[in-house]
DNA sequence: TGGTTATTTTGCTAATTTAGCAACAAATAG
DNA sequence: CTATTTGTTGCTAAATTAGCAAAATAACCA
């Protein structure tokens, strides 16, 4: 495998990582209906500030989402709308694995 | 956030987590065109066997690809193709964000 | 049976990821 | 100017993941 190639593996990898993550992919799901602050998130996720932050800026270093500071809230809003399809293959994906599972206990 | 819903989200995680390796994106797309045992997908990738064979029992277990025994050698099959549609959805983010980063510098 | 090939599992270490507290920074209100 | 609200960053400990190597398993053939 050549150099560029590589490192285009590497670059979606990045992406992908972004997303693999249970609160991550809350907020991408959140975000998909309307724009939401910091705050707002905090709650509804229930964890420290400082850690739904950091979710955050790792989402926007990926490109999926993009901050805008109004006052002293900063809002997020949802980027790249496609990722929306990814989550209907997963929920696919999930399904077609719980159908096997069950075909093996019947 | 109820038992449930969370539970969810990590397993649509997991998932994510599965393709959230260059390695694996790329079994993943070498799987799109056609099956291949674990010794060809090794030689491609040039990692030892182990490694190999780790990667694909992660992709197995998310439930993306399947395996069959023939004879000493095991064949991979992508078993989820709507998988392939990530990717064309991870380029956009890709290409959105290198146009961004080209024009702070223009 | 014994030896060969193909694959998986296991043991181990290094590297990465994560959560949350605490300190810091920015914007605003009083 | 000072206090308050909101977010970000630095740091540490805990958990997870990656990848090599050695041992185990399975199918095949002489």
């Amino acid at each position: 495998m050549d150099k560029k190639t590589k490192a285009r593996y590497e670059a979606k990898a990045k992406i992908f990582k972004a997303m693999a993550h249970p609160t991550r992919l809350f907020i991408v799901d959140e975000l998909s209906q309307e724009e939401k602050c910091v705050c707002e998130l905090t709650e509804m996720i229930g964890s420290d500030v400082s850690t739904v932050s950091k979710h955050l800026s790792i989402l926007k270093g990926a490109g999926i989402v993009k901050d805008e500071k109004r006052g002293t809230q900063v809002y997020y809003n949802l980027k790249i709308k496609c990722v929306l399809n990814f989550l209907s293959c997963v929920e696919s994906v999930m399904k077609a694995s719980a159908k096997e599972q069950l075909e093996l206990v019947i």
